[in-house]
DNA sequence: GTCTATACATCGATAGAC
DNA sequence: GTCTATCGATGTATAGAC
């Protein structure tokens, strides 16, 4: 459940990244790894699981450095500081889930209608998010949690995720398809509080996500009215 | 913006909160209060208004005391521990939402539709989680922020108000009500999380609670398809 | 009931040997 | 790159005077 990171490198380097030279193979796509860098995603898969277990604040160092079979002091070496590695998470998550969102509706025919491309994002989305990645269960508990200057930093970067789905739901509106007497801005916010408040209560064994999915895009589209 | 706590005392004091003696005005309704409850109540608001503000494990015993304008080693005297106080401010926050729900279902005729009591109950819980009630905000942004033990000790009375929309969906359910293919369960925590969530975009200014909640209802009956 | 002083623990971060 | 040792800051909680 973990060895698996680095959707891209920082693109450009958070404000005191202690600069690593990337040597000659260490690619987005590539493959070669130097052991610091192998390392460093251990370290990142890691503080992933314990901040998606104790919160932010809760999280020491050393829980981070256990998991990753390592030392606290080792940890240091490889990022500047618990905020950096912090904001490597969460930059990982942000990637991740608007990745996911984008194949999502990428993967439909060309000719896909709105509704379709919204009931896709809706599957991309809850689906990644509860899909035990603990990168991204770790963002969306951790989230407010962090300090106030380190969330504020972040907002940009979760904005361009909200932007996604400000375009679907436009491309809606415009096509008619949207009552009249709702506001886009607060149904938008309203289907991304449904999907992600469901890592609070979603449990293994009950509804499958896709599952879940199919629930939320009725509740969505149509409501809880029979008709 | 506080100065207003105490729905209920301690119904079966926590394990081990200190014990104070009512003395003789002290009940829930009365009004005559010891001084060490109005500063236990200074307190609560304070602690209240910080746990909203900053997070639970972020927020000091230091930070309350500055805000109640006394000192940390008073603060003992009052309670037991920085849980204890936090546990309390979930119990009032939790007796409030619970009583503001009921209320609002109560006002209604005797005859009301079902639908209207769901639509009622939708209300009651948004306009006091956005009202502005530190209690409120803060149980809804630090509850899982808790540590495993406290929060396991309270998922009891949490589920206590989930009964109460548990009940409500069940009634609209045996009237026929509810399309056959949404599952109960997942619907009551769909609605939930789209009211709980809001607390995290909503911004003073835009639309209004009651606005909100309309546009809540709308969704959760009907749906975002203009017919 | 509130104050000052302080014990005691925890933790982030650094130094420096290897 | 990782280890041991340790500094220094912070924060909960207690002791005891007033």
């Amino acid at each position: 459940m973990n060895s698996d990171a680095l959707l891209k490198r920082p693109a450009s380097a958070s404000p005191a990244q202690k600069v690593r030279v990337p040597g000659k193979g260490v690619d987005a796509s590539g493959k070669k790894l130097k052991k610091a860098d192998i390392t460093r995603v251990r370290i990142l898969d890691a503080a992933a699981h314990v901040f998606r277990q104790k919160g932010y604040a809760l999280t020491r160092i050393s829980d981070i450095a256990k998991l990753a079979r390592t030392q606290s002091s080792s940890i240091y070496y490889h990022f500047e500081s618990r905020e950096a590695i912090v904001e490597e998470v969460l930059r990982i998550a942000n990637g991740r889930t608007r990745e996911r969102v984008i194949n999502a509706i990428g993967a439909l025919p060309r000719d896909a209608s709105v509704r379709d491309r919204i009931g896709a994002a809706i599957h991309g989305h809850l689906e990644i998010v509860l899909a035990g990645d603990h990168y991204i269960a770790a963002h969306i508990r951790i989230f407010d949690q962090l300090p106030a200057d380190l969330r504020k930093r972040f907002l940009r970067v979760l904005d361009e995720n909200a932007e996604l789905w400000r375009t679907l739901l436009n491309e809606a509106q415009s096509e008619g398809m949207i009552r009249s007497d709702l506001d886009l801005s607060v149904i938008r916010q309203l289907l991304i509080g449904m999907m992600n408040w469901s890592v609070e209560w979603y449990r293994v064994g009950r509804l499958s996500p896709p599952q879940i999915a199919d629930q939320i895009a009725v509740l969505f589209f149509d409501g809880v009215t029979k008709r």
